[in-house]
RNA sequence: GGAGAGGUGGCUGAGUGGUCGAAGGCACUUGUCUUGAAAACAAGAGACCCUUUACGGGGUCCGUGGGUUCGAAUCCCACCCUCUCCGCCA
């Protein structure tokens, strides 16, 4: 959420931060709202402010054995007045908190501008010393996978629907396995603290971190209970603070938690569905920061480094985008994607995602600290990445990994966790 | 699912219609005292919003949302959450 203030004393800035993510933007009715409101605001504090003290006089006239009935009857009336008034404001109030909602965070001034995901611009790439290309034809991840027998679509499809898989025998130990070296990495060497989070949560938590109002139609709902099977693990471990207060020297604090994601996918069936490259559950292991605001993009290069230092340590070819404004997402003011090459699909796919959301899901969700020189409150910022995410890692291992007789070899750094070198 | 208890400021805890943003205690900040610290004493200290160049002024907030009343932390209604017991259960 953008600080109505903000709005208010910037008009033409957020205009240009909106229109730079593709977004229709709404400035003009917020300022107009926010006139009315304020004026309404003004007028009816003032009556509550007379409604106060001539209520005490009641008090003191009866105290005192004297007849009010003149005065109550007045103030039964201006009751009435403000009671219109503050529901007008109540009116307004909604209106303009429904069309804050969906305004989405404004690009931070380093992000290339851009109108899509083709005006991205390659950062840095990293290939394992040695990297060759296959002398053979590589097999894509669901022919490997469905020959290894360690990936079943169809029957996920049966007892689920498609986009569900189910990993079967070694493939189910090797999405253990990279799940566990991940996580491991993250608290050992990077010092994040593991967070086992709920997979579902309340509407607030949705709205807290801005996949709600926007995003609804792609999550899932369990209507009859309010809650929403969780899209990233950023959703309740961001929301773990919710509505609290730190203390400055409590900063930085660092979560990593695995949990698995569900995503509608609405609309996107057609484009990229093949096996893993379009899945409705699928499993992550996100990092989530809390940061004073002045270490924001500092704290964002630290993402994108714990998360490549795991693609690094697999060895598998990668390359680091920022993202231009046009392709952020909602809550994000900058961002970096990281994708990992598929050589059968020839391409690269996304594995990662490392955002810092400024103080915007701070506000939405109301996270602040304490700043120790003058006490004063003031919003955190929050970042997040995949570190990472299996279903498109799992594609470029298995596809990085096979031979020519279609077996996979285990990468070196997950088979103390497989216990088995070859699949 | 059934029965009961309860939700008040950073914590604890009083308050059952009027001067209560809310006693007392703990914690906190500042000052006095002290070589320093502790203790003691004194003072101060909430969040959000509106308004003001500023000093300041005003409003809202006692789980949430409604209602009654001139006036609600206090009365009424609905909902949410927590705890205890019973039932069911991975």
């Amino acid at each position: 959420m953008l600080d109505l203030k903000f709005i208010r004393e910037n008009p033409d800035t957020v205009k240009k931060g909106i229109e730079s993510k593709n977004e229709k933007n709404r400035v003009d009715e917020i300022i107009a709202l926010d006139t009315e409101r304020r004026s309404i605001i003004t007028k009816v504090e003032d009556l509550k402010a007379r409604k106060n003290s001539v209520s005490q006089e009641v008090g003191k006239l009866k105290k005192a054995g004297q007849n009010a009935d003149a005065i109550i009857a007045e103030m039964k009336q201006l009751g009435d007045d403000i009671k219109l008034r503050d529901d007008k404001l109540a009116e307004i109030d909604s209106s303009l908190n429904d069309i804050l909602m969906w305004i989405p965070n404004l690009p931070h001034e380093s992000v290339p501008f851009g109108k899509s995901s083709t005006d991205n611009v390659e950062a840095r790439n990293w290939y394992p010393s040695g990297y060759e290309e296959f002398n053979f034809t590589p097999q894509d991840h669901l022919a490997l996978g469905t020959k290894l027998n360690i990936l079943d679509f169809e029957r996920g499809a049966k007892i689920t629907g498609s986009g569900f898989p189910v990993y079967k025998g070694k493939g189910a130990t090797l999405e253990r396995a990279l799940i566990n070296y991940m996580l491991d990495l993250h608290i050992n060497k990077h010092g994040y603290t593991e967070i086992f989070p709920p997979f579902m949560v309340n509407a607030d938590s949705m709205r807290g971190t801005g996949q709600l109002p926007k995003m609804a139609d792609d999550m899932y709902t369990i209507e009859r209970d309010g809650l929403y099977p969780i899209p990233t693990a950023e959703v309740p471990i961001t929301n773990l603070h919710r509505n609290e207060i730190f203390e400055e020297d409590q900063l930085p604090v660092n979560y990593v938690g695995y949990s698995a994601c569900f995503r509608r996918e609405a609309g996107s069936y057609g484009k990229d569905s093949k096996g893993f490259l379009r899945v409705h559950q699928f499993n992550k292991v996100e990092m989530v920061k809390f940061v004073k605001p002045e270490n924001s993009l500092a704290e964002l290069e630290n993402l994108v480094s714990d998360a490549t230092e795991i693609l690094e340590n697999l060895k598998i070819p990668y390359r680091v985008l920022a993202l231009c404004t046009g392709d952020l997402s909602f809550a994000a003011a900058k961002c970096y994607d990281l994708e990992t090459w598929s050589p059968a699909e020839n391409k690269w796919l996304e594995a990662s995602s490392c955002s810092t959301f400024w103080n915007f899901q701070a506000r939405r969700a109301n996270i602040r600290f304490r700043k120790k020189e003058d006490k004063k409150l003031e919003f955190v910022h929050t970042l997040n990445g995949s570190g990472l995410a299996t279903s498109r890692l799992m594609v470029s291992i298995l596809e990085n990994y096979q031979t020519s007789d279609g077996h996979i070899v285990v990468p070196e750094v997950l088979r103390k966790y497989t216990g088995f070198e070859l699949i």
